[in-house]
DNA sequence: TAGCTGACTTTTGTTTCCCTAAGTCAGAGG
DNA sequence: CCTCTGACTTAGGGAAACAAAAGTCAGCTA
């Protein structure tokens, strides 16, 4: 083990959790949806229509968010309307949201006009901004370079 | 601004950062070799082989990666061999890589496989786990569910 | 009971992504 | 000068993702 990442083709991706996780959320308009749906959005049109997306990729994608378990598919009823389904985000749907956080930031770093960025994220109870960062266990901060990859338990080799 | 949230159809998502930066990062292979990019590959043949993509998309992806500026081409030359180039992570690059800790996060409790994700992310300079985490400006740590959302200066009305 | 509305589905066609297989090409090594 | 190798490119094709337009359908509302 006297230097893990040298020996990178030794080792194999196939149980690589970024992977299995880009299985789930790998295109745009998964994360489009999961966008409204942290933004409060709970309707069928409501989803197509602010994501941007046509209704019958909207249909299959909700339907597979729900599959996957990242979404709850529930009766509700507002006053005088009949019974509908709305969406809202499972646990395990909400901690996706770092990965939105993140790519947020980073559009907001690189890649918004020059007016800034449309929204701002804040701490609901102090107000000040929100910002993704890598923290270790022990408390520090943790900077992109200062991280080191090692084996796991899942581990296959090559 | 009572609720701005409410409000949802009254703002697009025309300058969404999110959005922007799935222009870049919005498919698979991007993230794949980013990935890569991070456990310190650099040669061509070894992007295309260890994301486990064919040649001719990783050669269409690296240079997409490269005129986004997340990957920087340089010239290098390894004893004995001749001149070739090698692919860097930028600045902008290496922003990205919150993204894949908070994809890693979520697959490594969502969706390896019973033995345990394949590789551990710790803190080099302490060995700790590293962690994603969102956190304000004041210092709270932030859940998900005490973000609050608000215009922001690029704010485009629907 | 006739119509309306929200939530989809169906159809058709385009674009993007990705693959395999087979080139090309430049520059050391022999 | 010839070959080998690493780094691509070209050609051909399949599958997935997406859009627009036009249904379908269930259950209030009138």
């Amino acid at each position: 083990m006297t230097d893990f990442l040298a020996q990178r083709d030794a080792w194999s991706t196939a149980n690589c959790s970024i992977a299995r996780a880009l299985d789930v959320v790998g295109n745009r308009t998964a994360l489009l949806l999961l966008r409204e749906a942290s933004f409060g959005t709970r309707r069928f049109d409501d989803f197509a229509r602010r994501a941007g997306v046509s209704e019958p990729v909207a249909a299959a994608r909700l339907k597979q968010l729900v599959a996957d378990g990242l979404l709850e598919r529930r009766p509700y009823r507002e006053p005088g309307q009949r019974t509908r389904d709305e969406y809202l985000l499972t646990a395990k749907g909400r901690d996706l949201l770092p990965v939105l956080a993140a790519l947020r930031q980073w559009g907001d770093a690189y890649a918004v006009d020059d007016t800034g960025p449309s929204v701002t994220v804040t701490h609901r109870d102090c107000g000040a901004a929100v910002q993704v960062r890598l923290r270790c266990d022990v408390g520090h901060d943790v900077p992109p370079d200062e991280v080191a990859v090692l084996p796991g338990p899942g581990l296959r080799k090559a």
